[in-house]
DNA sequence: AGCATAGCGTGCGCCGCGCACGCATATCCG
DNA sequence: CGGATATGCGTGCGCGGCGCACGCTATGCT
């Protein structure tokens, strides 16, 4: 039974990678925000502002790779760096208020695709999917 | 409602990219599997043998990396390329028995790994979760 | 004060990937 | 039946993301 949920998610994360998911989420979603940029966004969004090196472990890549991409969206006007008030080396990743809206609204576009994508479903169903889902998510295999 | 599973599939997905689940699922299973080479290898196993072209759809990746890979994998034993019988072009890759058995064992493994993760859910829920989230993938917003 | 440590940004080298070319075969059409 | 077009494959090339390591600044500990 392991098994067939490994099967069902092997499937999803072959349709899910950056290529996949992030690429079709994010086209066209204005300036400076692509499959690369996006998990940083989303990050910073989840858990407020952090630094860099933070979100690097959150995101699962280099420190440096976060610093790059975060200059790309502060250029972009998305992201802005404010200087940690308790410690003058560390430089808080912050979404800009046009950052808010940006993710939201990407958000907001994928859930709606989610939703759309059960409309068959019974209601009850889906939101015992739902919950499920995010209960298989925290206590999952990839903690 | 869709709102939540976007967020559970988000923060599934953060831990189930290639550097994520990909490379810790083939860390240490033998010569030339890795987290590249493995996709290739499980989409063969889905599907039985196919072309190259064939295959680099079905993965959502180039034609020529497709080739690469099964380069490595040929190399180490995993793979075969048979030539189609019915077209002289063309090359079948194939899987090796060495091939199956990796393959079977790293499926295994991470089957019992999701299983041991849901030790603590009552057994009818887990299926009644196994056989929603097939539904989920097979209809999804990613087909 | 002085040394070890942590955070940041940047340059460098590696490597995977998409593109395009060349070659072999297959198919289509005159 | 034969030339033209199309398809499949492997490979060379250039781009770009990423990890590593360096230098710098700031912090904490003794």
């Amino acid at each position: 039974m392991g098994r067939d949920i490994a099967e069902a998610l092997g499937l999803l994360l072959k349709r899910s990678t950056r290529v996949g998911l992030h690429r079709r989420l994010t086209d066209g979603a204005g300036e400076g925000v692509d499959e690369l940029t996006y998990p940083v966004l989303s990050g910073l969004a989840r858990t407020g502002p952090r630094s860099a090196a933070d979100l690097a472990h959150e995101v699962g890549l280099d420190r440096s790779g976060v610093t790059r991409r975060a200059s790309t969206l502060e250029a972009a006007g998305l992201v802005r760096r404010d200087p940690d008030p308790t410690d003058r080396r560390a430089t808080l990743l912050t979404l800009t208020d046009e950052g808010e809206r940006v993710v939201a609204a990407l958000r907001e576009r994928l859930a709606d695709h989610i939703t759309d994508s059960l409309r068959s479903w019974p209601p009850d169903e889906a939101a015992a999917f739902a919950a499920q889902l995010r209960r298989f998510v925290a206590e999952g295999p990839f903690g």
